[in-house]
DNA sequence: GTTCAAAATATTCCTTTTCATATAATAATG
DNA sequence: CATTATTATATGAAAAGGAATATTTTGAAC
């Protein structure tokens, strides 16, 4: 690099992107070292906790679109970590729901997740943590809706 | 959804992976309707302003893997938006900079994107952006250097 | 200066994602 | 209710992305 001012440097899309993935890198890491994808990752993630996530649900959460998503649920699926379900009053809709196989790998990553976001508090301070976590929140509300 | 307690709800690193999203989609779609893709977006953007930047330089400024920027590189060469140069001092380097059609293009979404960051500034408020910016900018800073 | 290690980029192969569209089911309209 | 529109998911071909490795060049150690 040499002139520097690069509108890109001050950019609000560029900053989010940029710290979403340098602070994910490392966790990312130890994700796929664990043997998932981050994709995975977050299907698992997303669905623990719930009974059950429509694809549609699956797809917003997991911030992918909705083939990819089709596709790594068939994958996982086969792999018995989740079930696959048609709604029995609007047929059109498919729940996914963790198996107890499914619950275990998902408890697994959340640990890890839960003690690097640990060790990141513990880095960053909690209190600018929180100021983060309010800004990141409000800017999810207020963006406009999708579609 | 139904019993609503998810880890995933309150875990930074998917705030921050769901505001980068949320925030990045409406202009994405522009982007992608103008005829390119965000990747391609990100090297032009990353370009603009400075002489020339290297492979790896790039790779890391647009947040990818070496592999699929020596990729996009090729492709925009063909284009002939980008040149490519083996640095005389280092032949292990290359050096990749605009050339005036690649700044044009990489100006006119650069146009976008300020216009866009405007409006966004204008709903969520300047303030509030600024506190953002401000945080983020400390969490790329402080995060554990990468490798 | 040879040899060995490290760094920068390219290449290969394979997986995943994406785009467009198909299929199926439900909702809305006349 | 028959028709049309809309919604939810699946599928298939094409593009992109990623992991591992190869290649080339430089730097270090002796």
């Amino acid at each position: 690099m040499s002139t520097e001012h690069r509108f890109v440097d001050g950019y609000l899309l560029y900053l989010l992107a940029r710290a979403s993935s340098v602070a994910s890198a490392e966790f990312h890491d130890q994700v796929r070292a664990s043997g998932v994808s981050v994709a995975v990752w977050r299907v698992l993630a997303s669905l623990k906790g719930t009974d059950g996530l429509t694809i549609g649900e699956l797809t917003s959460s997991c911030l992918a679109n909705q083939p990819a998503i089709s596709k790594t649920v068939d994958k996982l699926v086969g792999q018995q970590l989740l079930t696959r379900t048609t709604d029995p009053d609007d047929r059109r809709r498919v729940w996914v729901e963790l198996t107890p196989q499914g619950e275990a790998r998902a408890d697994e990553l959340i640990a890890r997740a839960q003690k690097h976001q640990d060790r990141l508090i513990a880095a960053i301070g909690l209190e600018e943590i929180d100021t983060l976590r309010t800004a990141l929140t409000r800017l999810i509300d207020r963006a406009p809706a999708k579609k």
